[in-house]
Order: structure tokens, then sequence, then C-alpha cells
DNA sequence: TGTACATCAGTGAACGCGCGTTCACTGATGTAC
DNA sequence: TGTACATCAGTGAACGCGCGTTCACTGATGTAC
């Protein structure tokens, strides 16, 4: 048994140095980064485990328990950041348009939402894996809002971009939708199909994304109907 | 250590009897069975382990090495049943309707996909899991038949019912589409995203199953557009 | 200024569990001679 | 008809692994007096 080499399959044991006194809950912020280090590297938050995350940013496992009380809430707080990742992505998408061009702006954002999971297929698929809900609690009905709007815990911004980007269709008189909400769930969940099984059967022949989006948003929205 | 009584967790533990001579093979369809009533009860193909599925029907794990070579060759077998059940159910939606009705019938078809997968949520999820599908080895490419049709090793005949359904409406002039293939796919797609959302989500306000399935067969199908 | 003490930020060893997999085996049933 | 043998359909014990979780601990840093 040779024990003085260090492993190469434990690259980061030792690599981390203790937090200075009153900035122990910096290692919160390590412990999120090396669970989407192991989502990102495995594509699946199932290998996210205490332990797996514990040897990723080079701690001890029982450290973990004075940040996070269990798994879940490990990759619960990894899901946030990716929720606010796809927020900004979005953003950005629909900040090319102006005000003025309200469709293309919708398209836009859906391109943008397209892109990211396709681009960032790992990150994308834990966002609504059954696996990860199941053990989250999402059974609890979502509240509503003003304007019959669903108040999701998670992923409420985007959810308001894409419900926005059709309103602002429907004033300018673009789209002939009669429930915006609706229409925008019925856009939502065509374009998750899409992106998921695009990401769990590479090998079939889909149609192009830009192809994709621009149909289910016109042809769902009301718009050039 | 109390020895003598039987467990009730090892419920199944002693209940079967050894096949006769000859009849071994039928303990491989007693194994998909089990995992079957595995994904059923916990909703998930990563709970069907080797142990768990000899639990299940009573033998000793090792036994099932002289039937499946591994983990995911159950699952693979365990989904190959599924599909048919989703075919079956197609296949007497789309029966309710005679051929001078093909929009109604490819709505029914539809419905009945969506209806398969709402009442059996356990069941379908599995079916186009990326974890499942990551498992087993699905990134070669589909080829392409006749027609551009893409020629899936799994859920073939599934897909097919939906691009004859799409073709009768061609043929009757109640479809537009220039593309049959790609529109039965944005269908495809939609409908999944709907299902799998739903079940993962039970809490969101999801508009009525067929609301979503006669927007998404008419809007995408380029029916009375 | 010195020193005892409290707190913080973690660690290392150990536990019991379920897992895939291997190995040699068992006992009933058929078959060749 | 008897009997040795081959085959079939499994079994039971054991292995090493990674896991969540617990427990008592360590050692540096700040603070009260």
């Amino acid at each position: 048994v040779i024990a003085s080499s260090e492993s190469p399959t434990k690259h980061k044991i030792g690599s981390r140095h203790r937090n200075p006194r009153g900035h122990g809950a910096e290692l919160a912020d390590d412990i999120v980064t090396g669970a989407l280090a192991i989502i990102e590297r495995t594509g699946s938050s199932e290998a996210v485990t205490l332990r797996a995350v514990a040897r990723e940013i080079g701690i001890a496992a029982p450290s973990i328990y004075a940040h996070f009380p269990d798994r879940p809430a490990i990759v619960t707080a990894a899901v946030a950041r990716i929720f606010d990742e796809l927020r900004a992505a979005i953003e950005a998408g629909m900040a090319t348009r102006g005000p003025t061009q309200p469709v293309e702006c919708l398209v836009a954002g859906c391109e943008a939402y397209f892109t990211f999971a396709l681009r960032n297929p790992a990150r994308y698929s834990v966002l609504f894996s059954e696996q990860r809900l199941a053990d989250a609690d999402y059974c609890r009905p979502v509240s509503i809002g003003t304007g019959g709007r669903p108040l999701l815990e998670f992923g409420a911004e985007s959810f308001a971009l894409l419900l926005d980007g059709l309103e602002a269709c429907v004033k300018a008189d673009k789209s002939t939708t009669k429930d915006v909400v609706a229409d925008a769930t019925a856009i939502w969940v065509a374009m998750h199909g899409a992106v998921s099984l695009r990401t769990a059967l590479p090998g079939f022949p889909w149609p192009e994304p830009e192809w994709f989006v621009r149909r289910f948003v016109l042809s769902l929205g009301g718009i050039e109907g």
C-alpha cells in the first residue's frame, strides 16, 4: 500500500483553507458551487451526495451539516442559482428588441430559454426534474396572484417575463389570445418538451431550434394565426 | 435477536415456487413484472435495483443474472412493455373514430396519449427519462425510413400512429402542414412537456387536458389554422 | 499587559445500510446406457 | 428395469464500495477580566 502520494482522483482534498472567523457562511457558497460542478459533470442531481460535494470542494463530509440540513437542501440551493442564470439569459435575449417589436421580443426571450437549455443541458434538466421535485415538496398548490398569474416559488421571474412578453403582443394587437396565462403555459410546456426530449434523444432528427421556437410562440400564442 | 418470525417488510420471500424444468425462462417475465411494480410504487426507475427486484418476486438476487446481464437491461425490458401498453391505448383511442373523421381521430389518439400519461405517471415518466436514456445508450442517431420517417427503436409504433393520423388529415384537406414529420414532432414534444410538467408540478394551475390536446393538435398540426 | 475562557470552523473515525457482483453449492429432474 | 451422470433452476454467504449520519475532538481566534 502506497500511502505517501496524493490520490489523483481526490483532486481537491486539502486544497481549501479554513475560512477566517466570521466568514464561516462562505462555505455554503462553495458547497453550492461544488454541487453545480457535480451536476455539470454527471448530468444528474442524483450524484450530488454529501460525500461527493465534500470531496469536490476539499472538506470533510460532516462539515456540510453546519450549512445545510440534508442533501435536497443543497440541490435546492443549486437550483435557485440556475433559475437565476436562466432569468438573466431570458432578460438579455428580450433586451435585444425594443418595446416597438413585442412579437420579436417574445420570440427572442423564448429563443434565449431554448438556447440556455440546449447549451446547459445538465443545469436545465435539474430545474424540472421529477426526481428532484419529488425530493423537495412541490405538491402543494401554487397560489394565484393578480390577473390569474400563478405565483411560483422558483422560476417565477422567468414565467413572468413570458407572460409580460405575450401581454405586450396583445396590447399591440399582435396576438388574439383570450387567455394569456393559459397560452403562455402552452408555449412554456411545448418548449420544455422540445428541449428535454432533444437532450434525452440526441439522435432523433430534430427540427432546428429556431423553427420550433417560432412555431410554438406564433401558433400557441395566437400570433399571425 | 428474534430469528424465527418472518419479517413483514420482506413480503414475498419464499412465496415463489421453482419453475419446472424447461420453463426457466418464465422467471424473466416475473423479473420484468417485479420491476414494473417497483416503478409503479416508487415512481422511479432508479429504485429498480437487482436486490429490490429479487425481493419483490421472492428470489435470490444472483438468480437474475441468468436472465439479464445488468440493471439497465431489466429497466429496458420494462420500458418495452410500457411502450406496448401506450401503443395499445392510442390505438384504442383512435379506433373510436372512423376514417371519415381524421381530425377527431387524431385528437382522440393524442387524448389517449395524454390520458395514459396522466393515469400512469410513474410508467410514463420512465419512457423518456433522461436518467434511463443515459443508462441505456440512445445517443446514436435514429435512422430515417421512407417519407423521412424516423425509425425509432422504442415507441416507433406510437409515433407512426401520430404520423398516420396527421397524414390522414392532410389527405382529407383538413391540414395545411408542409412537413408532416416536423409538425407531428412538434405535437409530440408539446404533449410530452405538458404531461411531464403536469406530473412534476401538480400544484400549478394547469388548463384542462382536453384544452391542451386540442390546442396542440389543431395549432401545431396546421388544422383550422 | 497577561491569561483564562468561549467560540468558531471545521475534522477523523466509526456505525449500519443497501448495493452489484462473485463464488461454490444444492437439489430436483431428465437421460444415456 | 436400474443407475450413473448431466443439466437445469436456482441459493447463501461473502467481498468491497459509497452512502448518510453520529460522535467526540482539535486548533485557531477572539474576548472578558
